[in-house]
DNA sequence: ACATCCTGTTACCGCGGGTAACACCATGGT
DNA sequence: ACCATGGTGTTACCCGCGGTAACAGGATGT
């Protein structure tokens, strides 16, 4: 009962003091200065530092708290009902609206995950990681991909989950910078990249002279 | 002449001195402090910082000088003989390459990308964009994807461009973390991702129960 | 009363980016 | 011969920031 209560009060400072972070985070960009949260918050460094070690402490902290809420909305996206087709659709579009509506975290996160430790090698499990290894979890687990004779073979569903983590990431960033293109059609076109490929569309354009 | 003299000359002052930068960052990364590089190439801090202003002017000379060596190699993949799958798989295999035999200088790209100037939008222009920019010309002056009555949408182009040159690095990323897994493997999923999607494995592998 | 543990402070170190000020040496015009 | 110019080079410094040492209450339990 103490320990809970103990333990209930330490978890309310730190939360208290990552909030105060991710004021300044949201307010300043991700090259925010200890100094500066630490005032934000009403305090000094020094107690920073006994909370979370060091910067990477914090900001790994305050990453955690963000990448798990956005992978909260995709798992949701990932297993609504419908097509394969339908749920993809959903998952990027879930992708891009939480980027869409908090653009300085998704900032955070994508800079943070590349200075992070960059001595520490398989370690490191930056944000696209952890994307990544969410969707091969997904695809794994996706009846229309991993059932069947022809089911998905482990070593494509995890290169490909990567991949089409850092697609789904490279196209939003993309989009951030280009704000007049609407978010459906940017939707649309990942899907369909990812549903038919290059094949759905030469096949389509030119006579198929040789293709394949 | 005499113009031509002086600029040779501090071309090559440059040169050399991208090229003590260039080993530095192979050696300790891309944390590299201004002083290590200068004292790599024999001289101090000051002389450095009147030929590239500030630190951000030398990583940003560094990483276009590679930028540029990659981009020869993509196009070149980009334009040989064949069908456009072929294309496809000669470009994501040159990429990789790449990243294999340089992953420092990779690494570098990266990391620089992500951090160069966190202020400035719409400047940043970073190692993926580069990448994506590159391809969104290829898409568009791609026969069998620009021609024809359903030729590829502009639009989609430029999105499919940067959401591809994402794809490929994030898995690329993955990759240099597993090397246990043969190039040709990554190649062959990231090819057969492009060129047919999901429906390709799906409507293969499970019964089609209402996917579309 | 005292030990303990948390909260909080001030003051400092070290490193790294960046700059000021000065020195040297070639060139070349008058 | 003389000095302006413009490059190379130096030492010595500033400052911001991450990180830490040392110290000062103020609760709490025994």
């Amino acid at each position: 009962m103490a320990e809970t209560d103990l333990a209930g009060r330490v978890d309310d400072r730190r939360e208290q003091l990552l909030a105060a972070a991710d004021r300044v985070v949201r307010r300043e960009g991700s090259a925010a200065a200890m100094n500066v949260i630490a005032a934000e918050a009403g305090i000094t460094k020094p107690i920073l530092y006994r909370h979370f070690g060091d910067k990477g402490g914090l900001y790994r902290a305050l990453a955690e708290r963000h990448i798990n809420d956005l992978l909260l909305r995709l798992r949701a996206a990932l297993t609504t009902r419908g097509g394969l087709r339908a749920r993809t659709r959903a998952t990027v579009d879930a992708y891009l609206a939480s980027i869409e509506e908090e653009p300085q975290v998704y900032r955070f996160l994508v800079e943070r995950a590349a200075v992070e430790e960059p001595g520490v090698r398989g370690q490191v499990e930056g944000f696209v990681r952890r994307f990544g290894e969410e969707l091969a979890a997904g695809i794994r687990s996706e009846p229309e991909l991993a059932a069947g004779p022809a089911a998905v073979d482990p070593g494509r569903a995890v290169v490909w989950a990567h991949a089409i983590a850092g697609m789904v990431q490279a196209a939003g960033d993309w989009w951030l910078d280009h704000p007049e293109v609407p978010r459906q059609s940017v939707v649309d076109e990942l899907t369909a990249l990812l549903w038919d490929g290059f094949s759905g569309t030469a096949t389509d354009a030119s006579t198929r002279q040789g293709l394949r």
